[in-house]
DNA sequence: ATTTGACCTGGAGTGCACTCCAGGTCGTAG
DNA sequence: CTACGACCTGGAGTGCACTCCAGGTCAAAT
């Protein structure tokens, strides 16, 4: 199948100018034209797209993406490298996971003084105006 | 204590610049100043600039951890919307943790493909010059 | 007394990842 | 046949979060 700019987008979840702009900088091969010169993302371009995107989503810099992007043209010579980096990933998002998990224990510890704070004031002065009106 | 620029960013990982540039846009209260009319950060400043730097790292955007230091200086009347801040970026992190764990399998997946390839070239084609060369 | 180094200010500059724009070309629908 | 909508191009603009700079002050060290 093919897929028209806007379908592409719709179904990669970026917009049409990211498309464009991504193509640009070498992150995604130039798509087939149709006859009237518009793009045509064929499902290939589309599971890259994808991966790309989980890419991103984990923070990878559009540097490294690219660098990627650049290794996959060269073939299988460049797999160990391409393994490199993906693993170099892993270990960067496994540790960020970690920074957030933390974060969240800091939140979650906020918002338990914030309840204990109601329940004194509820406590302490009962039967105030915060509670009947 | 007290504490020189330099040493507050040195204890909370800032910059200089940076501190300054909180300073600014209201992220933190001016700090004292010494009798040079430099600053003096306490404790107490240290211990909000720690707390400012999870919300960083949770990923907050300045603007709403502006609400938030703008809202600590209203006092107890606003413990509620404070509270409600963070129980949503509570939410958030969790989200983006979710989210995270799942690129990570798909690494782990990708990874996982990479080493099958490696075994691969290995087991078929004994003895090539990838071996011994 | 002067040099050094840390600090000050207001404002300009940077890097990233898009996002928008003007002006133009197609192909189908009315 | 013309109007419309989707698409095209190169290039400019945006928002965010810093980061850097020039020119100046001050206190301690030589």
């Amino acid at each position: 199948m093919s897929y028209s700019i806007a379908e592409a987008a719709r179904r990669s979840g970026l917009s049409i100018d990211t498309l464009r702009y991504y193509e640009r900088i070498k992150l995604l091969d130039p798509p087939a034209r149709d006859t009237a010169g518009r793009r045509a993302y064929s499902d290939d371009d589309l599971g890259w797209l994808g991966f790309l995107t989980k890419l991103r989503t984990t923070g990878m810099p559009i540097k490294s993406m690219r660098e990627y992007a650049s290794l996959r043209r060269h073939g299988v010579a460049s797999a160990g490298r391409r393994k490199a980096l993906l693993v170099d990933q892993r270990r960067s998002v496994a540790e960020r996971i970690a920074e957030l998990q933390g974060c969240l224990d800091i939140l979650d510890y906020k918002i338990e003084n914030y309840e204990r704070v109601e329940q004194k004031v509820l406590g302490i002065e009962p039967g105030r105006e915060e509670i009947s009106a």
